[in-house]
This record gives C-alpha cells, structure tokens and sequence, in this order.
DNA sequence: CCCTGATTCGC
DNA sequence: GCGAATCAGG
C-alpha cells in the first residue's frame, strides 16, 4: 500500500480528530500504527493541530540519541489544559458488600437497576462465554466482575480480557460505568 | 501485558 | 519517502 492522496486525506482527518495512530492504521489497512505515525511527522502534523486537541499525554520526549545528533526540530510543547473528562458515574446498588480481591472498586452486582436493556443483554451473553474464573486466577487484565453467590459454590469471576485501565470486561464496564446522560432523571 | 506517540536509520 | 525496530511512557 502507499501514500495516495485518499489515504492520506483520512490519516488528516482522523488524526485531527484525535484518533490514535492504531485506529488510523486499522482504517486504513495495509499498514501498520509504525507507518501511520512515521507519515504523521513527515506531514509534520505530529503536533495534532487542527481543531481541540483532547490528548493530555505529556511528551517531553527524552529521545537518548548515542552519536548523531542534528536535532534542529523546534517543536513547541503545546498544552491542551484541558482534557475530555469523561464524566461517567459508577452504578451504586447492592446494599451488600461482597468480599472482593484486594485492590480495586467494589464491583456491583448486576441488579437491572437503571442500566440499559442492551447493556444486560448484552452482559448475559458474556457471562455465558465467561470464563469462570476464580479468586486465585484474577490477573491484572482479567475481568474482575463477579458472577453468582460468594457465599456457595456458584461463584466465579467473568476473567474475560479487560478494557485497557479498567477493572472489567467491555461489557461489565458498560453497566458499572454509565454516562450521566444515560441516567434516569424520574427528577423533572 | 495492553496501549500511546517519538525517533532513528537502513532501505 | 517509507516504516520496522526501538524507545519512553501510561
């Protein structure tokens, strides 16, 4: 695959749009995030000008150099200031507090409280394909949602891949996490 | 280990 | 110009 005008109006697009160089190679196909963001700086957009910029990431950008060393970029260490804040709430239910490995936020049980239909749905599925894994086998990026009664044999943990940070599969984030807009304002 | 962007340098 | 390899960091 090459550069064509195409491709790299919509490496432009997505990237001012804030979108991460593996996305970028993924849409794009044929090349990888390497080359995506290699073609970033040579367009010399690495700056992710364009509209606001929603990447807090700090870049000093320590690059050790062993011999040669030009260095005549003069980047400018913009700072956005401000970032996205994903205002997001975590669900309270459960009045009870389960024993939970040591470490993370309580996860709630799933009581079809005030998440959405899909999100249960969708929960359902998962847990059938859930990988029932126990106390001793929760890692860092296994899902830590708790399946089942902790006080009888019928209960394992969901142990399915974690989104990135989180303490829980995509699906179980979906319903201990919502978006305020998401919540139910019987309030009016 | 997952991910992010940044940089270098052989091609 | 290209991008894999590597680096630095979350």
């Amino acid at each position: 695959m090459s550069w064509t005008d195409e491709r790299v109006e919509l490496l432009k697009k997505m990237w001012s749009e804030g979108q991460s160089a593996s996305q970028i190679a993924k849409e794009l196909g044929g090349v990888t995030r390497n080359a995506v963001i290699g073609k970033v700086h040579r367009l010399g957009l690495s700056n992710r000008a364009g509209a606001s910029a929603p990447m807090p990431e700090k870049k000093p950008a320590k690059a050790a150099m062993p011999q040669s060393s030009p260095a005549p970029a003069a980047k400018a260490p913009v700072k956005p200031a401000a970032k996205p804040a994903e205002k997001v709430v975590e669900v309270t239910v459960t009045p009870r507090k389960p024993i939970v490995p040591a470490g993370q936020p309580l996860p709630p049980q799933p009581s079809a409280n005030e998440i959405s239909p899909e999100a249960l749905a969708n929960v359902r599925e998962v847990e059938k394909s859930a990988k029932r894994i126990s106390l001793m086998e929760l890692t860092e990026r296994t899902c830590k949602w708790p399946i089942g009664d902790p006080a009888t044999d019928d209960f394992w943990f969901c142990g399915l891949a974690v989104q990135q940070g989180k303490p829980y599969c995509d699906a179980h984030v979906s319903v201990a996490f919502q978006p305020m807009s998401n919540r139910r304002d019987r309030r009016r």
